[in-house]
Order: C-alpha cells, then sequence, then structure tokens
DNA sequence: TATACGCAGCGAACGACGTTCGTGTCAAGG
DNA sequence: CCTTGACACGAACGTCGTTCGCTGCGTATA
C-alpha cells in the first residue's frame, strides 16, 4: 500500500504486483485504476490525442491536481494504459508443433488491443520494457519461441522486432483512420483514401517514379490484416 | 514561386518539385531551407523534444509568428525534416546480383541518419507516405527489391514493414538514450544501462519469469546494430 | 469526550506550447 | 514623391502538464 505515487510505480516495475488492495472504502475515493479506467475510455471514444490529465480528470468529476496523488505524470497514465492492455492478452501454453502459429496470435491479439484504443500505440512505442504487464508477455512470447526450438539470441530479437512491428503498424494504421476523419469506418483504411492514393501515385513524374506508378495497386493492397500477416510471417518463418 | 505555405506544401506532395528558387535576395530573408536547417540544427543538438516554433524561430533571430508566412504548421516542418533526411540518402543502381546487401545498406543509411538527429524518427512514423523526397527513396527501394526477382506485392509490403521497423527501432534506441541522459556516449546503449537492466531481469520472481530471468543476457544483447542487422535479414531473407 | 494530526482532494496559478490577428516596415512601381 | 503589396513580427488567446498551498474530513491519541 504505498502512498507515494513515486513509489507504487516503482512497485509496479522491479518486483511483483505486490499485495492485491484492500476492501472497498466508503465513497468512491479516486485510485490508480479508476484513472486508468477513464483514461482508456478517454483514448476509445476521442483518440490517443485527447488524453490529457484535464479530459482524465473531467471523467472522474475532479481537477487535473488531483490525479497527482495517485500518479508520476503523464508518463505515467501512458504506462498504466499499455500494462493493462497487455494484461488482458491471454498467453498459450507453449506448444512446440504450433509455435508458430501462437506468436502469431499474440501479436494479433495485441495489434487488435492497440487499435481499440487509436493511437494508444504512440504511448506503448515511447515506454521503458520493465513494465512487469509488459515483461509478462515478453516471458510469454519467449517460452513460445523457445519451445519451438530457437536459438536464444535469436529468440530474443525476434520478438523485440515483434513487439516494434506491431506498434509501428498499428500507429501507422491509427493515425490514417484518424486523418481520413472519424468517419467510424469498422474497416481499416476506406476505400476512398486508397483510391485518392493510388491516383497519386499515378499522377507521379514518369521519369522519376516508374516503379510507383507502375505498382501504385500493390503499394496500397491489404485489406483486413493481410498485409501485418505477411510481415509477421515474414519475421516468423525464418527462425530455425 | 507559390507565396501561400499551404500552396508550397501541396507542390511538394503531388506534382514534381517545380523550379528552383530565384536568386539570393536583398538581405537575408526566411526561407523554407533556412527553417529547415534551424530545426535540424535544434534537433541534433538539444532532441526532437526541443523542436518547438520558438526554438526554430529564436535559431532565425525571429519570433515564432514569422515562421508561418512558409510554413502550415509544426507537422509541416516535420514533413520537411523527414525529407530532407531522405533526400540525402544514396539510392544504388539495382544489382539483381546484390539486391539484399542494397536493401540492407539503405535501411543502414536511413537509420544512421535518424539517430543522427535524436528522436526524429517520431516524426517519420506520424507522416504520410506522400511526400515526394520519401517517396523517392520507396521508389528506389522497390526497384531494388523488384531487379531481385521479388513479386511487386512481396516487394511493397516488404518495403512497408522495413520502413516501419526502422522508424521504430530508431525511437527506441533514441528514447533509451535520452533517459540514460545526454552523456554524450558515442555508443548506442550504455554498459551501466544494460547491466542495470540485466540486474533487473535477473531479480524477477522466479515462478513467473523463468524465461526472462534465464536469457536476461540474450534479451539485452546487441552491440552495435547486431540487433537491427538481424531484424533486417530476417525480413529480407525470405523474400524469394 | 475532546483535540490534534495526517492526508486525500482541489482551486488557482505558472510557464511553455501551437497558432492567429493586426500592425509595422521596406523595396519596387507609378 | 506617394502608393502598394508582401513580408516580418509583437502581442495575445486557448490549452497543455505540473506545482503550491489551503480545506475539510477521518482516525488515533490524551
Amino acid at each position: 500500500m504505498p502512498t507515494d505515487p513515486r513509489q507504487r510505480r516503482a512497485a509496479r516495475h522491479a518486483q511483483s504486483t505486490a499485495a492485491a488492495d484492500e476492501a472497498a472504502p466508503r465513497k468512491r475515493p479516486i485510485t490508480v485504476d479508476r484513472i486508468t479506467d477513464a483514461a482508456l475510455d478517454v483514448i476509445a471514444t476521442q483518440g490517443y490525442d485527447a488524453l490529457t490529465m484535464r479530459s482524465v480528470a473531467a471523467l472522474l468529476h475532479t481537477g487535473p491536481a488531483s490525479l497527482y496523488a495517485h500518479v508520476v505524470n503523464k508518463a505515467d497514465i501512458d504506462e498504466l494504459i499499455i500494462g493493462r492492455l497487455c494484461n488482458q492478452l491471454v498467453l498459450p501454453e507453449p506448444d512446440p508443433e504450433t509455435w508458430r502459429e501462437q506468436i502469431s496470435d499474440v501479436c494479433a491479439q495485441l495489434r487488435d488491443q492497440y487499435l481499440r484504443y487509436p493511437g494508444v500505440a504512440r504511448a506503448a512505442l515511447s515506454m521503458v520494457v520493465t513494465d512487469l504487464d509488459v515483461l509478462r508477455v515478453s516471458e510469454g512470447m519467449m517460452a513460445i519461441v523457445l519451445a519451438g526450438g530457437v536459438a536464444p539470441q535469436s529468440a530474443a530479437w525476434a520478438i523485440d522486432a515483434l513487439f516494434l512491428y506491431v506498434g509501428a503498424y498499428t500507429l501507422e494504421i491509427s493515425l490514417g483512420a484518424q486523418r481520413q476523419g472519424q468517419t467510424g469506418e469498422d474497416w481499416l483504411v476506406s476505400r476512398e483514401e486508397r483510391d485518392e492514393l493510388v491516383s497519386r501515385f499515378r499522377n507521379l513524374p514518369a521519369d522519376r517514379f516508374p516503379e510507383t506508378r507502375r505498382h501504385a495497386a500493390e503499394l496500397t493492397a491489404g485489406d483486413g490484416h493481410e498485409r501485418f500477416d505477411f510481415t509477421v510471417g515474414l519475421i516468423v518463418r525464418n527462425l530455425a
């Protein structure tokens, strides 16, 4: 029960998650969990750019100053968010037969979590890797890849690459969706955006951009997560 | 000679780079190039977080308002910066024999450009891909991979993946370096930081993090750009 | 039972940010 | 000489993250 936010954050990083919180207090006090909930609410409904100390505090019917009793700073909220997302991933028992599918599945879970909260990948890419919830996912992926017989060094580097790629991929998707306007498209990239991009490529000067003009369709292709699956497969396939 | 910044930015995106600027005016007027120079100067010396309208303007001995006659907004400066960096990459003539080395070399060039300006990868990851200077690099990489006999669809997706990975990798490196304090280490990750990370991993609870404890060395390994070369090789190797 | 203490909560403010508005200023054209 | 138009800029607005110091309540002690 560390009362100092700095202490609480340190505990989340270095050691196990300590004891569970005590029972429900009398009224409805501000807690770290409620702050995390509110932050995720803001991101889910208004995007990561709208994640503000004030917007989080408003959802808790208070002012921004009240948050600093539970949280070190905004970066701390970022960590809490990513930790929460990682905490919801289900890690399968390592199976030497299907380890490639298992890894791809974990990556897809992480991808979908990021996409559910538009722009949150920016927080993920700016974070240290010592948060316990994140380490739990890293540990689980390590176990899977090692069960597949991959050398430890290759396994570690490949997992790092996968983390980075998932973050960058989802960030790109979120930015494109937000730029296109929040029309609430349930699919990743709208047809209008792709058509406009293709025509832009087609109108490039022919002498300097022959390949881009010729393969404008391929450069903008990828319904669903084909592109994602392609890259993850590319990385996973060569791990002997 | 578009006088409206919006017009100037649109010209940089859609068509060729128009005519060159006219000769030197009377005194020392503010130009887009000088703004780009100043912005890169700020990033190189103080990092991307210090890139501010005010800091750029200060280097030009003026106020922030003066920049808006040449630039749409701060995102526009981001584009100018990335465009400048991409512009300095040398793209080899595609050679079907050595195309893998050629691609790796271009990625390494991009990586080194990003690392020269700490944190600038954040701008790269938040950008549209229609800037002409960026498209030039994409075009050159496309030509190299296609010369290697790779299918157009695979080539396009692989190049996208490489771009994303280079950005995420360099961003992670820059953040780590800046967190460690700007001790001016000329190498990527200091020994102290790695040692501290290893000991932190080793102190994790044994029941929940066995693999992380066991392979703490591998998880933090990677002198120079071994990790980078590993991942790029992983992606490039499977492109038939 | 009365009182002192500790602390979560919060109003107000500070400095810095991106951006805009209206005014100044100076070279070229009539 | 005056007009004109484009460029430059001082000042300001609204918002951000963060800090300071007060308030009021619950608990433990005398």
